[in-house]
DNA sequence: CCGTCCATGTAAACAGTTACATGATTCA
DNA sequence: TGAATCATGTAACTGTTTACATGGACGG
C-alpha cells in the first residue's frame, strides 16, 4: 500500500522521504498515517524495483539530502494499481479505496469513472447483504437484548447508503456542494471554536 | 485487539478455537476478519496472562479438542477495554469502535451510554477539523483539477454526518428502524437476487 | 471408504510502528 | 548560540496473514 502512496506522491514532482512524509500528512493524512520506519525503507525497496531514482545533485544545494524522482516504470506500476478495481467490504481495515480515490485526477478520465461504476456495484451487492442480514435478525427479542449489536449492523447499513449517495456523485463528477449543502450546522459543538 | 475480540466472545459462554473463529465469522465478521494464524497464538497468550483458562476435559466428549472459558481476570479485563474511550479518526483502519459497541450489551447501560456521547463528542470534533480543511481548500481551481482529492474530503464529511447521526441514535437507544425507513430500496441492483 | 467438516497448530512473511540515534541547516 | 526544523536512517517489536501440516469424527 504505501509504495503506492508514495509513488503517488513522487508523481508530481521530486520530493525527499522527509518531504513524501509532508505531503502525506496534508494530503491523505486524515485518513492514512505513515512514519519515517516505514517511508525510507519503502523509498529503499523502491529504488530497488527501479521504480523510482535519485536525482544527481545538482547545484550546489545543501548536500546531505536526497531527491527522490518517479520513473517511467514507477509511473506504469502506478497507473496500472490505480487502475485495478477497488475493494468494497474494508473489513480489513486500511481504506484503501479513499487513497486510490485520491489520485484519480492523473487518471484518464473514462477509466476513473470505470472504477467508479464498479466501486459502487460492489458496495450495492454489500449493502445488500447487510440488509438480507438485518431480515434474518430482524426480531423484537433481537432488538431487546442485543441492541447494540444490532445497532453496529444498522450503523453499516448507514455507511453503505452513505458510501452509494457518494459514489453516484463522484463517478458523474458532480459538483458536491450541492449534496452537502445543509453544511454549516453541528457547530452546537463548540470546541472547534475556541471562543470563551 | 484480537485478544479483546476473543474475550468477548467468550464472555458468553465457553467455546474452542475453532468456535471461536465461528462466531467472530458470524458475528462482528462483517467488519472484523480474523485466522485461525492468529486466533490460536492469541488464546495462548490469553491462557499465559490468566485471563482464560482450559475448562477440565469433562465427559466422554471426544478429546483433542480444547474448551476455553474466560477468567474472573479476564471478564475484568474485557470489561475495562469496553470502558476505555472509543478512539474516533480511524486513520490506523481497524474499525476498534465497530467492535467494541458490538460488546456493549454486556455493559451497565449508563457506561454505554456515556460512551457513546464521548465518541459522539469526538467525532463531532473531527468533523470540524474536516470542514475547517473544506473551507481552506475550497477554491474553484481545486474543484476543477482537484475534483477527486476533493472527493475524498467530501467522503469523509459525509460518513462523518452519518456517523454522527448514528451516535444520537445508539446513545439513547433509539429504534433504527425509523432511521432506515426509506429501506428497501437499492435493488435496481439485481445481482444479490438471483431470478433470471 | 471417502469427502467434508471439526480441530489444532506452526513457520515464514508482511506491513507496518515506536523509539532511538545522528547530524546539518536556518534564523532569530 | 541555541532552538526549531530539515533530513536520514536503523533495530526491535507488534500483530497479523498465508500457506502449510496433521489428524480425528461423522455422515452418506
Amino acid at each position: 500500500m504505501l509504495n503506492y502512496i508514495v509513488l503517488g506522491m513522487l508523481f508530481n514532482g521530486r520530493l525527499t522521504g522527509y518531504d513524501v512524509k509532508k505531503w502525506i500528512e496534508n494530503g491523505i493524512g486524515v485518513f492514512y498515517k505513515a512514519s519515517y520506519g516505514s517511508i525510507y525503507p519503502t523509498l529503499k525497496l523502491l529504488l530497488d524495483q527501479k521504480l523510482v531514482s535519485l536525482c544527481p545533485e545538482e547545484e550546489s544545494s545543501s548536500r546531505q539530502k536526497k531527491l527522490y524522482e518517479i520513473t517511467p516504470q514507477g509511473r506504469e506500476a502506478f497507473l496500472h494499481w490505480l487502475s485495478e478495481p477497488i475493494e468494497a467490504d474494508d473489513s480489513g481495515g486500511k481504506q484503501s479505496h479513499l487513497a486510490k480515490v485520491y489520485f484519480f485526477d492523473v487518471l484518464p478520465e473514462d477509466i476513473a469513472e470505470r472504477q467508479l461504476v464498479e466501486y459502487e456495484r460492489k458496495n450495492a451487492l454489500y449493502l445488500n447483504r447487510l440488509l438480507a442480514l438485518e431480515r434474518s435478525f430482524d426480531s423484537p427479542a433481537n432488538h431487546q437484548q442485543h441492541y447494540y449489536k444490532m445497532s453496529t449492523l444498522y450503523y453499516g447499513i448507514g455507511i453503505m447508503r452513505e458510501t452509494l449517495r457518494w459514489c453516484r456523485h463522484a463517478r458523474m463528477k458532480l459538483p458536491f456542494r450541492e449534496l452537502y449543502e445543509g453544511g454549516e450546522s453541528d457547530d452546537r459543538n463548540e470546541e472547534s471554536n475556541p471562543s470563551h
